[in-house]
DNA sequence: CCGATAGAGTTTTTT
DNA sequence: ACTCTATCGG
């Protein structure tokens, strides 16, 4: 491999950033300025100077599709495998680690990884237990607490130390207990794997120097959307050698609601004062019309490293700006103008569809399936999420990890073999007081008081196939055909079939894919190489199989290859890019979304908005929709800021006639809706809307309804009221 | 113990 | 509109 050659067709700051020597590096990346190439042509650098081996270089990503394609484009680079590179993302370096090292924390190195809906199960157990009234102490509620305490490294302890409600000494009671619980099972939820490598490194000197001595250089993607855990973690691995490379726009941070903290990035220069900063602007994707329009929302933020992206592409077309009636209009309208695209000589796959939530994908698939559009859509339910699959996995988990009670109520009675609730429940109790593995109570049904014979029954049949697919586990059987072996032992597959209903079948099949998931990786080299740090055993296959499936996520799954139109939400769109896009729902209340307008996270939309407009290489359509569906019932909303923080001259605009201010809900409207006569004097609030009250203070509109009704959130005790628009003291701020 | 029914709460974004 | 939960009757 020629040095030159990976220097050849790099721009200045790109070349200064790919052939810059020791210590630290902060390259502040703009949208579409060539970071992916940045990275992997400076680790085929690093290789190719021979300024580190393969195995000395520790390469972070977000996503396994982009470690992959990282693994991928510099095998390219460097002519060659590199399997011992560490290229993955933060959960699965640090769960390699922790395998290796899981003794020392008490825990076997077959744990089981906790995704969110495991540790949410967990967690409703946890409230049970404590006899917590669940509806006001919401699982997910409680979750997110505890989820954020422990990105910032915090545990049930500390977080005990610093309750300042009640609500929050509620949480620290159910913190210290789920993490027992945790423990208990042989189990980390998905914070827990940066929580705990970070334990490690900090308890275990020798650990720490076995690695840092290891990782020669370490290098970091998405930099900004990294949260505290994350930043220790790579504190620890770094600070001796500092040779570490960070990557990432502080423009993109789109995901401070699961803990990433954009000081990391901002403050970068003040941990590292000697930090060398490359600045990449030029944007090798999109027209300068777009980037002037992303520019100019973007400017609207005030915390913000200022940057500029330019391009030598030319000024292109204008963005087109189109306001419905409602979202089936819009739809309609991003259909036609699809088929339009298409009939042109467009192929699908350059389309793509951003949406805020989930939600609104519906109408827009109904319109598309009715139109014979064929499409792909990336989130929503993903393929591991299906019960069918959790049941398997969850039968796997069993075999592998004993002390899994989480795994192991999923499946007792699934199929139904007559173990119900109250067994279960019987079960989990012994298992608790005795401090027994619940694998073992279930081995010796007949100790547990209260048990009816029939369940007793019922649980020898289901330990006795247990028994054997366990023995044909641990023998090292291939997991194609094990997986095979429990969907028939356990009598899963039977029930399903007794089924004979469409949704059986689709499970059937959904089932057949994972054993086809489960062949391609007994096919597959072992991932193990060579571990830079030694004292890495070998682990189960079965278990490193468990542990791909539990760190996959939907962002993993997309693909470009089916040459389909796309829709995903945007911020699965993060680091994508298409010739055309589409970003519908632009309403105030929809995008930005009321709950992130509430929580102060206005700044966070716009990026999410300059992440979206980035993605568009050639042309962009921005929609919004008068009315839309919304929890059964409609609701009236005003078009989002982010349309008028678009220059209008950048832009070919089509609206509706003006609206009558009037008709905002309580005129007009309000008769066509409800049919009835009503002369009463108009509101005049808008969805979004920030209010002040004399007595509420600060709120803002969450809604309007019929009769002149509109629902505000106040601030000071989020609390969510409904006022008669007209009567009470309201005035907009 | 299980299935049906009614009721409530739900929608941000994800490794 | 939809899905999950609690409750009841078989």
């Amino acid at each position: 491999m020629e040095l030159e050659t990976l220097l050849a067709g790099l721009n200045g700051p790109q070349r200064e950033a790919v052939a810059f020597g020791e210590g630290p590096l902060l390259i502040l990346a703009g949208a579409g300025s060539g970071k992916t190439r940045v990275l992997t042509h400076r680790i085929a650098y690093l290789v190719g100077t021979g300024a580190a081996r393969a195995n000395e270089i520790l390469a972070i990503t977000f996503t396994n599709k982009a470690a992959g394609e990282m693994r991928d484009r510099v095998e390219l680079l460097v002519g060659g495998r590199i399997r011992t590179m560490w290229v993955m993302t933060f959960h699965a370096a640090c769960a390699r680690m922790l395998r290796a090292h899981a003794d020392r924390l008490g825990y076997t190195r077959r744990f089981t990884i906790y995704d969110q809906a495991d540790s949410r199960r967990l967690i409703k157990r946890c409230l049970d237990d404590l006899g917590i009234d669940p509806k006001r102490f919401t699982p997910a509620a409680v979750q997110g607490q505890i989820s954020d305490a422990k990105n910032k490294l915090i545990d049930a302890d500390g977080y005990g130390q610093i309750v300042g409600s009640f609500f929050e000494g509620t949480v620290a009671e159910v913190y210290r207990r789920y993490e027992r619980e945790l423990h208990r099972m042989n189990a980390m939820d998905f914070d827990d794997l940066l929580f705990r490598a970070v334990d490690v490194l900090t308890m275990f000197q020798e650990i720490r120097d076995r690695y840092t001595e290891s990782f020669r250089h370490v290098l970091v993607d998405e930099y900004q959307d990294t949260n505290h855990a994350q930043y220790r973690w790579l504190k620890l691995l770094t600070s001796e050698r500092r040779n570490v490379m960070v990557v990432g726009d502080d423009a993109q941070s789109v995901y401070s609601f699961r803990g990433a903290d954009i000081r990391n990035i901002l403050t970068f220069t003040d941990d590292y004062p000697d930090a060398h900063v490359v600045k990449l602007e030029q944007n090798y994707r999109s027209t300068q019309t777009i980037l002037d329009a992303a520019n100019a929302v973007i400017s609207n933020n005030r915390q913000q490293k200022p940057k500029h992206l330019w391009t030598e592409l030319g000024k292109g077309d204008p963005i087109k700006v189109r306001e419905l009636d409602d979202e089936h209009a819009e739809a309609r309208f991003v259909v036609a103008e699809v088929e339009r695209l298409l009939d042109e000589g467009t192929s699908p796959a350059e389309v793509a569809v951003f949406y805020r939530t989930n939600a609104q994908s519906r109408v827009l698939e109904d319109t598309l399936v009715r139109a014979g559009i064929s499409y792909q859509v990336i989130g929503g339910t993903k393929f591991y999420d299906r019960a069918e699959i959790k049941d398997a996995i969850a039968y796997l988990i069993t075999l592998v990890n004993p002390l899994d009670a989480g795994a192991f109520t999923r499946i007792v009675n699934s199929p139904r073999r007559g173990i119900g609730s109250t067994s279960v429940s019987r079960l989990l109790g012994f298992a608790n007081t005795t401090g027994m593995a619940i694998w073992d109570v279930a081995a010796a049904p007949e100790q547990v008081p209260d048990l009816g014979p029939p369940a007793v029954r019922a649980l020898r049949r289901f330990m006795a196939s247990m028994d054997g697919l366990r023995e044909r586990a641990e023998s090292g059987s291939e997991i194609a055909t094990l997986v095979q072996a429990v969907l028939r032992d356990t009598g899963y597959l039977e029930a399903l079939e007794a089924e004979r209903t469409i949704e059986a079948q689709g499970r059937i099949e959904n089932l057949e894919e994972l054993v086809n998931v489960a062949a391609e990786f007994d096919a597959s080299v072992p991932d193990d190489g060579v571990p830079p740090a030694a004292g890495e055993g070998q682990t189960s296959r079965l278990a490193e199989f468990l542990q791909q499936l539990q760190l996959l996520s939907d962002a993993d799954e997309r693909s470009d290859e089916t040459g389909l139109l796309t829709l995903m939400t945007l911020h699965n769109a993060k680091g994508l890019e298409y010739p055309i896009v589409f970003i519908i729902g632009c309403e105030e209340g929809v995008f930005p979304h009321s709950r992130a307008l509430e929580e102060g996270g206005l700044e966070e939309e716009r990026r999410l908005c300059y992440v979206g407009i980035t993605r568009a290489e050639r042309d962009l359509y921005v929609t919004s929709a008068r009315s839309r569906g919304v929890f059964g019932t409609r609701s009236y909303g005003v078009r989002s800021r982010f349309i008028s923080e678009i220059p209008v001259e950048l832009t070919d605009r089509e609206e509706l006639p003006p609206r009558p201010r009037a008709i905002s809900w309580s005129g007009a409207a309000k008769r066509e809706w409800t049919g009835e006569r009503n002369d009463a004097p108009a509101a005049t609030f808008g969805l979004g809307d920030d209010v002040v009250h004399p007595s509420f203070g600060d709120g803002v509109v969450t809604g309007v309804e019929p009769g002149g009704i509109v629902v505000i959130r106040f601030a000071a005790d989020r609390s969510e009221r409904k006022l008669l628009a007209e009567v009470a003291p309201i005035s907009k701020r």
